[in-house]
DNA sequence: GAAACGTGGGA
DNA sequence: TTCCCAAGTTT
């Protein structure tokens, strides 16, 4: 997060983006929490200022909203502490909070603090994580869950640079915990905000495919100024894209904010700029992971080299998922060609 | 900055 | 059935 400011783009969409593109350009380097406050509010009302729909505008509608329509999930609630947060998002990394509900409840019963999950071994939080997918954040977590107990008395950090060192912990992340867990101000940029903002501030349908330093002038323009609105706001401009704001048909009728949404109020554009990349999944090496990780994840005992042939008939590609999930430490190489998740 | 990294449900 | 997408991080 230090990065050159980039030029604007020439080719950013029309009006709305304009004012906020030249604003947010004509502010110095990106702020760093280490900044004095004084010149960070200054910067921030600068943007603000020339923004199409003022900050103020926003806030209202959204927060109202937010207290009528957020969900209940549990790592929301008082009790889930700030190691529930941070469960959850490792957890909601790229999967859907139904699929991830089941689980959480289950890993918090198991593991109720951090110092739990660190005593355990690597291989029981690969097995707990399930399909969840993407398992090495089941291995980052565990790892990050030793860091805390080593180096923080076994208490999830509140410090945001403390957090971001963390295994498995990276921008918005740390934002997050250090947000909704402990209250602090910070911009969280996560996919649902940052298409928030593409739409209603910028007049645009989707965020560029990674963030921008742009977008996190804009979220810092936007962010609420007292400590303990930010955090809501935070968390209800995330819940607007989660559930109104949404990528695909999008329920402006029931968004608080349709009124002063520019991508709405120009009408609605369509995505013009380059594709958004599609992952493919069938036939790849991650298909080959998934499936050996399947077959281990189910027993607690060695599994014969046989037993993990049989789930691809491709020999090449096979090894190569296999040593891949070794190196990764996903998986652990016995004698005599067994195989276990990882015990240490 | 691009590519790798799982999985399953809805349109 | 195919495509798209879901609270990103790491290399």
């Amino acid at each position: 997060m230090t990065s050159i400011d980039a030029p604007v783009t020439p080719d950013a969409p029309a009006a709305p983006v304009a004012s906020v593109a030249s604003a947010a350009s004509a502010a110095p380097e990106a702020l760093d929490a280490r900044e004095a406050p004084a010149a960070r509010g200054a910067l921030e009302a600068s943007a603000a200022s020339a923004l199409p729909t003022p900050p103020a505008e926003l806030h209202g509608p959204v927060l109202a909203w937010f207290d009528r329509h957020a969900r209940d999930l549990p790592w929301r609630r008082p009790e889930a502490g700030a190691w529930g947060v941070m469960v959850s998002e490792f957890m909601l990394q790229q999967t859907p909070v139904v699929r991830v509900l089941p689980v959480y409840e289950q890993w918090l019963a198991r593991w109720p603090r951090p110092a739990d999950l660190a005593a355990d071994a690597p291989g029981e939080a690969v097995r707990a994580w399930g399909r969840l997918g993407y398992p090495r954040r089941a291995l980052r977590l565990h790892a990050a869950a030793v860091a805390i107990t080593e180096r923080h008395r076994g208490d999830v950090p509140s410090d945001h640079g403390q957090l971001l060192a963390l295994p498995g912990i990276g921008e918005y992340t740390a934002a997050a915990v250090a947000s909704f867990a402990y209250g602090q101000r910070h911009a969280v940029l996560d996919t649902n905000v940052r298409r928030v903002f593409a739409r209603a501030a910028t007049g645009v349908q989707y965020p560029p495919n990674a963030t921008t330093a742009a977008e996190r002038r804009l979220a810092r323009a936007l962010l609420p100024q007292d400590e303990a609105t930010a955090s809501r706001w935070a968390a209800a401009s995330m819940e607007l894209g989660a559930l109104i704001c949404t990528a695909k048909n999008e329920d402006c009728g029931r968004c608080p904010i349709s009124g002063q949404c520019a991508w709405r109020l120009s009408g609605k554009p369509a995505h013009d700029g380059p594709p958004r990349r599609g992952q493919t999944y069938a036939g790849t090496d991650r298909q080959v992971r998934g499936r050996l990780l399947a077959v281990l994840r189910d027993t607690s005992d060695p599994v014969a080299q046989a037993a993990l042939d049989a789930v691809w008939d491709e020999p090449v590609q096979r090894a190569r998922a296999l040593d891949g999930l070794v190196a990764d430490g996903l998986v652990e190489p016995l004698d005599g060609g067994y195989y276990r998740l990882p015990v240490s």
